[in-house]
DNA sequence: TTCCTTGATGCAACGATGTTGCAATTGCGC
DNA sequence: GCGCAATTGCAACATCGTTGCATCAAGGAA
């Protein structure tokens, strides 16, 4: 199931309600190839002829987010579709040249920030993760 | 040599100038046990008499993050005194509830991160880590 | 279909944060 | 001390995100 998609039926369930707007701001989420920032989402929707106050793409995003359905790329505010099956945790690798992300699980990375979780006097809630790189097309 | 004392040696040896609030700047970062942001730094400076402007602060904040002699808290703005020995990998582990930091090094972790890297299509070029959770002293 | 409740939106005003241009100041090598 | 250039302070501005409130419209009920 697609972004906009599972974001719908997770709004509808939460009492939402899926607007004209909503729907366009969904399907600029799900089909772009990197994060978006508010600013940028809100651009991308004017440029498309849909009327919009960049106050409610705010709201929404930050609904989104609060719903789990959206990631944000860490030292900004651009966000992203998380994953289908999010429940296995997942870090992202973004490109710093197009912005483009990708979602990527590693066993032996989980197995090591349990070991470090163990090892620090810490109570340790949470982890912030993301690698930087090249995609393989910006390689080029 | 602490950090401030550090600081001010780069700071020099890059055709700097060690100015007094340069100086009170310095003792602030390096006293504080939790990373502060440029307004809380700006603020603690006022609070102690030092007459500093908040563009100062951000100028030269600016130029320790370029020296590479602070961190930036993820998904924040506050700043934090990179460890002395800075060759090694270091991450850090931040109070939820405090805000005090302190790094740790796992090498655990960086074998975890090497395998990614390799497993991965993009060119890996770095990445952020930051854990999350309660200090010795918060968890009572 | 029409009505009605209430969530969603648009607008305007505001607040916080960070930036830039420029004149005045001051560190520091001479 | 002197003078150059880095640093600072000030003011104005730009950006980003938030809030209050009146209005609109989604979608369930009749």
């Amino acid at each position: 199931m697609g972004f906009a998609a599972r974001a719908e039926e997770a709004l509808r369930q939460g009492g939402g309600r899926i607007t004209a707007s909503r729907r366009s701001l969904l399907k600029v989420i799900e089909a772009s190839a990197r994060p978006l920032a508010p600013r940028e989402l809100h651009g991308e929707l004017r440029r498309k002829g849909v009327r919009i106050d960049r106050v409610s793409v705010y709201r929404n995003v930050a609904a989104l987010l609060e719903l789990g359905l959206l990631h944000r790329v860490l030292g900004s505010t651009a966000v992203r579709p998380c994953s289908d099956r999010e429940r296995r945790c997942h870090h992202a690798i973004v490109c710093t040249r197009c912005g483009s992300a990708r979602e990527f699980h590693s066993e032996a990375l989980e197995r090591a920030l349990a070991d470090v979780r163990r090892n620090t006097r810490y109570r340790v809630q949470g982890h912030l993760l993301e690698l930087r790189g090249l995609c393989r097309s910006c390689q080029a």
